[in-house]
DNA sequence: ACCTGAACACCGTTCAAGT
DNA sequence: ACCTGAACACCGTTCAAGT
C-alpha cells in the first residue's frame, strides 16, 4: 500500500470538498456548477473528475465526511457511560448541531437530494444506522429505568433512537423554512404540546 | 374582467401542472426537465412559457395549490370549535398526509428547492403563516385550559403552531429518509421521549 | 392571445493529449 | 498517475414566425 500516495490523495479530496462547501453556502447545492468549483479550487474539471467519478460522488463525500465527525462525538459520549434522558441527548445534538458544521439550508437539501440519487440515499441511511447505534448506547440506562427486561431496555432504546432522529430531522427542517430557534426552547415546546 | 378566458388560462395551468407533478412522482425535482412535461403534457416548450414565466414558477404554482388544499380542511376544523389537543391536531395532520397528496420525499425536495428559491420560499412561509393561523384556532380551546389569561391563551396557541408545523416537518423528513411509519406510533414515541 | 420549435447560453461529463 | 481544457450531449429559456 503506498501510504503517502493513498494520503495525498485524500487530502487533495478534502481539498476539492472544502471548495465545495465554500460553494455550496454561498450558492446552494442547486446553484454550485462543477465551473464554480473550479474556480473555487483553482483545479481544472478533469483534475476534480479524477478524484470523483462525479458530481454527486462529489455530494456523498462531503455528507460522509460531515456525519462521521458527528458521530464522533456522540459515541465519545456514549462510550463514557453517561446517564442521559433522551430529552437531554436531543438538547445537546442539537446545541451542537447549531453551534458549527452545515447550515441546516444545506443539510435540508441534501436531504432532498438523497431522494433522487439511491447512492447518496444508501450513504446516509448506513451512517444513519451508526448514529442510532450510538444514540441507542446513550439512552440505554434510561431505558433500563423504564422497563423490566434488560431486552425490553435495549428494545426501546433502538425505537427511541429513530424518534430521536426524527425530533432532529424537525428542528432543523423547520429552522430552515422558518429561522433560527433556540433548540430548548423547540424541545421543551413540543414536550408541551405532546403530553397535552 | 374576461372570465371565460381566466378560467380557461386556469384549467390550462392546472393541466400543466399535473402533467409536472406526475413527472415529479416519477423522477424528482432533480431529473424531471422542461422536455419531460413538454412530452408528457404534449404542449410545446413555448406553450409552457407563455403560462409560466420558468421552471421555479411552476414549482410554486404546484405547491400553493398543495398547501391551501391542506389548509382548507384544516381551517374547516377549526372553525367547527373541536375542542382538540395539539396531539391530537398532530396526529389527524400527518394522518391526512399520509393518506394521500404529494409524497414526503417529494416535499422534502421542494423544502430544499425553497432554501435556494427566494420567491418559493416566500410562498411556502406566506402559506405557512395561513397555516399557523388554522392551527392555532384549533389549539386555542385547549391552550386556554392550561392559561390564567385571554392573552396568555392566544400566545401558547400561537407559539405551539410552530411546533406544531416542526414536529410534523420531522414526521415528513424521517418517514421520507428511513421509510414509512404509523403517525400514531411516531407521536408516542415522541412523547415518551420528551417527558423523561 | 396562444402556440410552435429552432436557436442560444450554459450545464455535467468525457477524452485525447500533456507532464 | 495526475492533470489540462476543448468537445459533446443535454439543460432551461428566448424569440421570430404562425394561427
Amino acid at each position: 500500500m503506498p501510504k503517502v500516495s493513498d494520503q495525498y490523495r485524500e487530502a487533495r479530496r478534502d481539498e476539492i470538498a472544502q471548495a465545495a462547501i465554500r460553494c455550496l453556502e454561498r450558492n446552494g447545492v442547486r446553484d454550485t456548477s462543477i465551473a464554480d468549483i473550479v474556480a473555487e479550487s483553482g483545479l481544472s474539471t478533469g483534475a476534480i473528475y479524477s478524484h470523483f467519478s462525479n458530481k454527486a460522488e462529489l455530494a456523498r463525500y462531503i455528507v460522509g465526511r460531515f456525519l462521521i465527525v458527528r458521530l464522533d462525538a456522540l459515541e465519545a459520549r456514549g462510550r463514557a457511560g453517561e446517564v442521559l434522558p433522551p430529552r437531554e441527548v436531543l438538547e445537546s445534538m442539537l446545541g451542537a448541531f447549531a453551534d458549527h458544521d452545515l447550515s441546516p439550508a444545506l443539510v435540508v437539501q441534501f436531504w432532498g437530494e438523497a431522494m433522487v440519487d439511491a447512492d447518496l440515499k444508501r450513504e446516509m441511511t448506513t451512517t444513519a444506522a451508526r448514529l442510532f447505534g450510538a444514540l441507542a448506547t446513550a439512552t440505554l440506562p434510561w431505558a433500563r429505568s423504564r422497563t423490566a427486561s434488560e431486552d425490553a431496555a435495549a428494545a426501546l432504546a433502538r425505537e427511541s433512537a429513530r424518534s430521536l432522529a426524527a425530533l432532529a430531522q424537525g428542528y432543523i427542517a423547520n429552522t430552515a423554512v422558518f429561522g433560527p430557534r433556540e433548540p430548548a426552547e423547540y424541545v421543551a415546546a413540543a414536550a408541551s404540546i405532546l403530553s397535552s
